[in-house]
RNA sequence: GGGCCUGUAGCUCAGUUGGUUAGAGCGUCCGCCUGAUAAGCGGGAGGUCGAUGGUUCAAAUCCAUCCAGGCCCA
């Protein structure tokens, strides 16, 4: 051969780099462009991108969304699907314009609307693509190949026309409506703040906690006590809450009563020095419906016809704390307000109640001159003692507890305030969106009743509304005289009722020609479009506010396209998705969203829709099954498994002297970075001089993360300062660290996993709706399993390719491909396999369970590496090029290249190298360009061969329990021993093994293997029942019949089975006859014997060993020494030597008579015996079973 | 506090409609092989299947309660 055929694979790989040429090698072909378009015509399978936000840092939880979204679209697309795969980016909301606040440095909606609207706005929308490197980037090296180029992005004009279309919708179906929504409330700065924020900023305060008696209306002398740490909600009181099925007590309290939980009790009775003793019992149900005089008359003195204080049944009522009796004050208190809600159903005039204005002062409209335009927290003192005053208070006291306070001014705290807003009516719906959930493919199943179903019952109306200034404005006018509302649902809508709505915006364009057109349809400019129409008084004024982002990313499905404005067929076309896949916390995110909108916009369409089936993804966590959390720094970030295996650190002092080149680390980082044992080396640079590199040597100590105490001489030398004490540093601040306080650490020892690991990694560990515990020791782990075995099988298959000459593109090599049925057995055997294997991953993979389709593709590999190679490898070393060979390589190339095209959508990167190589090359022109261009492999189904599956799988067994038994007898395998007995637990294998013999031969190193039919001599057999044929006709009898058959001689009943084809049996005094189906038989070593037992049988090992055999084993032993030897002094595999060997007689006289052998086996072209090393010669002395060999060795 | 998910070997996880010797990989120990060699292979040890109670001839599997962890909400 002139040159290989195939280019020779080294075992161990530098992954990122191999990875990093094939990337370059799409790039250059387009291969990710054309895998985009090759299925058009096909038929479709509809896949939609829940679209990302570009303005956070993707993580680990996104590299698993992400390969999952990536593997099956590939999947589908090399069955012949035509897979559109367009990006989409979510670009609006919350998020965005705080970033752009922290960036201003000011906060709330006062400052922004000082800054200007319109520069926030503009900001924002710099701000929307801050980290789009990144997110490309991460995208890239997983290899999710999706159209980027025409993705679509939420503030877009045609997309917030979709939107405003949607709502339009709607509105003419009367869905939208307006009312409050309790919300975190800054008052100060008359802001909303998120639930993130608000978790961020409690701290532990005292308030005051009061207890307040809220006589009954038709026995004053008995109270409602009632708990409240805030007293300023009491004005507002509507109505008391009890727990229905809860046991109250009526309780004597000095000359009056009072009215509690009967549990609370006792927590009470500390409070007080009265004995509060039990009057009667009640139960909670008893007390619905009693009034009570509300503590103050703010709103009673004006309306005291309200159909209010009065008490009412509620779930959320617990005994935990207070007294069981709960103030409701729904303008302050999220249940309270939905307690009120539910009240509206039967009466809808019930209002809202609120003494305090949005600044967070008292309603001077509403309360008296002492109270009024004064801030609420200010008045609790106050109103105590007014309360004390009238005889209302029955304790006051302070607790501590956690509170939230604003996160941009922390001396203010958050109250909780209703807020007007705009609804959409879903609750009336929620039979529609459970019919239409109910037929959603979800995975796991328990999704659908479960989390998600368990959400869509509880629904309550879509709170629409957002009072901000970034997101898809809320196309509603309101006429200013009439209060008229009109949803146009396209700007040419608008301009239809004023073709000059637009002029403002215009004029600004004309003067700043930057000025994107999308923001037409977006605050502050929006704000400015307004219309009168004829004939009817007042100006038509757009509600100020935004809408919730959740539902931009739910219109996706038809706002992608613009739809209906433009896009109709491309909608239709892509409606609904076959196939969406988010992580667990999108089910009140995205999938709810989505399915929602999709749920009351077409009611019409046949079920489900918007998706059809929903993979659902755990979370990513840490190495402890902690949620991975940047300020902790207990995470590894991707680029660890990507790139490079390094982690930064910020230098600190160790406090006491180090050794030199010693540096510590908090044993959580040093496993975090895969390091084992108690010191490592690696490698410590400065970002900014990486080629300034320091080798430092690593030990785990008890310190904080991210940190490293390094010593004073070591510091110098690597020009880097501590410059803070160790638990001075938090992880996240290390990267914002000036370069002369950090360090980066670099374990140089091996090459990061790579992003095929990265990906088999979240395949294969395991389903992926369970959290998965990401490490860098994990991905390894996985990808020992099947990629870098797969690797090493491929690099064997090169390198006896190479030496043959095979190539399977030349004459001699394709007209010597036989067909697998003429091939050797264990050929056949693994393309049964092979055939088995891919009609599992089709089924699986079509199901959507990607874990269970990794599992047989793991099985296989195993199985080709530990088994078929293993087993062949002899006939790889055979010299030449005959039928036998050819067939050994065909069949081993035809398993690497059909894997190539099974793992292509899991392994992107090592499939296209192998597919590159193994065919591309051979065959550069009648091949696909890319493995991932190509059709995803049929099973060939001729090749399936059940009984071969199970003879070899017997074989396997047996096998094992062989060398089992060489290990219990301490007889290495090198020891030849006579012969091997096998006693087969289902005698009818025995033909089908016959045709395995040399095999098992070989592989326990007997002489000879028989099958033993009456092997009474070494086992004894052993009778169960068959449970689950006999379950249902014994039933209760069957401990009876177990043992029974357990104290009768097994080899006598199988006998019988033999002569009768039943065996019958006494059970309980009553026969029973029992089929060859109803017994299971299993066969026991008898003791005594060298010998074991597994499902498939007994071995048993002749141990006697003639002197013929020990002579073959001393052979087996000197010329491993000798091999040993030769590869100790390195020597080429085919270099020619001259040996001498002196030793005890009894070893020259095992190796006499095999000197022939011993000169092929180790190319020793001459073997002088009983002689010493010639002069000049490699010596080495050896022990063979105490006896002593000296060899001597001379190259010839 | 509520809802959901998860508890199986030292670690990571499988475990079919309940069927009687609960599996795999890694790790560990012992050993093998040395023409895939920074590789490969075999074997051993290791489990009262989170706990308790129940249903059943039979429970890791079904039911109930409890405990621990996680997620989402309060």
């Amino acid at each position: 051969m002139s040159s290989p055929r195939f280019e020779r694979v080294t075992p161990v790989a530098d992954f990122p780099a191999a990875e990093a040429r094939v990337r370059e090698f799409w790039q250059e072909r387009d291969i990710v462009g054309r895998s985009l378009v090759h299925r058009r015509g096909g038929p479709r399978f509809v896949f939609y991108e829940g679209p990302p936000t570009a303005n956070g840092l993707p993580h680990n939880g996104h590299v698993l969304t992400r390969v999952m979204k990536d593997v099956f679209p590939r999947y589908k697309a090399m069955r012949g699907f035509d897979v559109p795969r367009r990006a989409g980016w979510d670009t609006h909301g919350l998020p965005v314009e705080i970033e752009v606040e922290k960036e201003l440095r000011i906060s709330g909606k006062e400052a922004i609307v000082a800054y200007g609207v319109e520069p926030f706005v503009r900001r924002c929308l710099d701000n929307v693509f801050l980290y789009t490197k990144e997110w490309t980037q991460i995208t890239d090296k997983l290899a999710f190949w999706l159209d980027v180029e025409n993705a679509y992005v939420t503030y877009h004009q045609s997309y917030v026309e979709s939107v405003w279309w949607a709502l339009s919708e709607l509105f003419k179906k009367d869905l939208l409506y307006r009312g409050y929504k309790v919300v975190w409330w800054w008052a100060q700065g008359g802001t909303v703040l998120s639930a993130a924020e608000v978790g961020e900023g409690y701290r532990t305060v005292d308030a005051p906690s009061v207890f307040v008696r809220f006589p009954l209306r038709d026995d004053p002398q008995t109270s409602l006590l009632v708990w409240t740490t805030t007293p300023w909600t009491l004005p507002s009181n509507s109505l008391v809450a009890v727990k229905a099925d809860v046991d109250y007590a009526v309780v004597i309290d000095g000359d009056r009563r009072l009215i509690v939980a009967e549990a609370l009790l006792p927590s009470l009775r500390e409070k007080t020095s009265g004995d509060l003793t039990i009057e009667k019992i009640l139960h909670g149900e008893e007390l619905v419906g009693r009034h009570y005089v509300p503590p103050f008359d703010w709103f009673e003195r004006d309306q005291p016809t309200l159909d209010f204080w009065r008490v009412v049944s509620a779930d959320f009522v617990e005994l935990d704390a207070g007294t069981g009796v709960v103030h409701i004050s729904p303008a302050f208190g999220e249940v309270d307000f939905e307690l009120l809600r539910s009240e509206q159903r039967s009466n809808p005039e019930l209002p809202l109640l609120c003494a305090v204005r949005p600044d967070g002062s008292f309603d001077p409209q509403i309360a008296p001159d002492t109270y009024a335009g004064r801030w609420v927290k200010d008045c609790d003192r106050d109103l105590i003692r007014e309360l004390k005053e009238r005889g209302l208070l029955w304790h006051a006291e302070q607790i501590r507890h956690e509170y939230p306070f604003c996160v941009r001014s922390d001396k203010d705290p958050l109250i909780q305030y209703a807020r007007p807003a705009w609804y959409i009516r879903t609750s009336d719906h929620i039979e529609e969106v459970l019919a239409n959930n109910a037929k959603v493919n979800w995975l796991p199943e328990t999704i659908r009743d479960g989390r998600f179903g368990d959400f869509l019952r509880n629904n309550v109306d879509w709170a629409l509304s957002r009072e901000r200034f970034w997101g898809t404005p809320l196309n509603i006018w309101i006429n200013d005289e009439t209060g008229a509302l009109d949803a146009p649902a396209s700007v040419e809508d608008i301009l239809d009722r004023n073709p000059g709505a637009f002029d403002a915006f215009e004029a600004a364009r004309a003067k700043d020609p930057d000025l994107l057109p999308d923001l037409r349809v977006h605050k502050p400019w929006i704000d400015a479009v307004t219309w009168t129409k004829p004939g009817e008084a007042g100006i038509y004024r757009r509600v100020p506010d935004v809408i919730d982002a959740w539902f931009d990313s739910g219109s996706m499905p038809f706002a992608q396209w613009g739809y209906p404005h433009r896009g109709v067929e491309e909608f239709e076309a892509n409606f609904p998705a076959d196939f969406i896949s988010e992580a667990i916390d999108q089910t009140r995110g995205w999938f709810n969203s989505l399915i929602w909108i999709s749920t009351l916009l077409f009611p019409e369409r046949p079920l489900p829709h918007p998706y059809r089936t929903c993979v659902v993804l755990g979370h990513v966590a840490d190495r402890e099954g902690k949620k991975e959390s940047k300020s902790k720094g207990n995470y590894t970030p991707p680029e660890v498994i990507f790139d490079c295996v390094r982690l930064e650190f910020a230098v600190v002092d160790p406090g006491e002297p180090l050794e030199r080149g010693i540096a510590l680390i908090a044993r959580e980082d040093y496993e975090g970075l895969d390091l084992r044992g108690e010191s490592s080396s690696v490698r410590a640079y400065r970002a900014d001089t990486p080629e300034a590199a320091f080798d430092l040597t690593l030990r785990p100590a008890r310190m904080p993360r991210r940190v490293i105490a390094l010593g004073e001489a070591e510091r110098s030398a690597l020009g880097v300062e501590s410059g803070f004490g160790a638990d001075e540093i938090m992880p996240r601040e290390v990267p914002r660290l000036p370069a002369v306080n950090k360090l980066w650490i670099e374990d140089p020892s091996s090459s990061a996993p790579g992003a095929d690991a990265f990906r088999w990694f979240f395949y294969a560990s395991n389903p992926p709706w369970n959290p998965t515990r990401h490490s860098l020791g994990g991905v390894r782990a996985q990808q020992r399993e099947l990629p870098l075995k797969l690797r090493n099988v491929y690099a064997f298959f090169t390198i006896y390719a190479d030496i043959d000459g095979f190539d399977p593109s030349s004459e001699v090599c394709a007209t010597g491909r036989r067909p697998p049925r003429e091939r050797a057995l264990i050929d056949r055997w693994i393309l049964s396999e092979l055939a088995l294997i891919n009609t599992e991953v089709i089924q699986k993979m079509d199901a959507f369970r990607v874990y269970d389709a990794t599992v047989a593709l793991t099985g296989f590999v195993d199985a080709l590496s530990n088994w078929y190679v293993r087993r062949c490898r002899s006939r790889f070393w055979a010299f030449g090029l005959d039928a036998d060979k050819l067939d050994v390589h065909w069949t081993l190339y035809e398993c690497l290249i059909a894997l190539a095209r099974l793992l292509a959508p899991f392994l992107p990167y090592a499939t296209e190298e192998m597919w590159q190589n193994l065919v591309r090359r051979p065959f550069p022109d009648s091949e696909a360009e890319s493995v991932h261009l190509c059709d995803y492999p049929e099973p060939d189904s001729e090749a399936i061969d059940r009984p071969l599956s199970r003879a070899m799988g017997a074989v396997r067994d047996l096998v094992s329990l062989g060398l089992q038994v060489r290990t219990a007898q301490k007889l290495r395998v090198r020891q030849p021993l006579a012969a091997a007995e096998l006693v087969l637990a289902e005698p009818d294998l025995e033909s089908a093994l016959s045709d395995h013999l040399d095999l098992i031969r070989d592989e326990l190193n007997v002489r000879e293997v028989h099958f033993v039919p009456n092997a009474d001599d070494y086992v004894t057999y052993n009778v169960t029942p068959n449970f689950r044929a006999l379950g249902p006709r014994v039933g209760k009898r069957m401990p009876a019949l177990k043992k029974a058959l357990a104290e009768t001689d097994g080899a006598m009943l199988l006998a019988q089975l033999e002569a009768n084809g039943r065996v019958a049996i006494q059970v309980d005094g009553e026969e029973l006859s029992l089929g060859p189906d109803e017994i299971g038989v299993s066969l026991r070593a008898r003791p005594g014997f060298a010998a074991a037992a597994g499902s498939s049988g007994v071995v048993v090992l002749s141990t006697t060993l003639s002197d013929e055999l020990i002579a073959e084993g001393l052979f087996r032993e000197v010329l491993n020494r000798i091999q040993t030897f030769r590869k100790e002094l390195d020597l080429e595999y085919t270099g020619r030597i001259r040996l001498t060997l002196a030793a005890a007689p009894v070893l020259l006289d095992a190796v006499r008579p095999r000197l022939d052998k011993l000169s092929r086996e180790a190319l020793a072209v001459d073997v002088v015996l009983d002689a010493p090393p010639e002069k000049g010669a490699y010596q080495r002395e050896v022990s063979i079973d105490g006896e002593l060999l000296t060899l001597g060795l001379s190259l010839a």
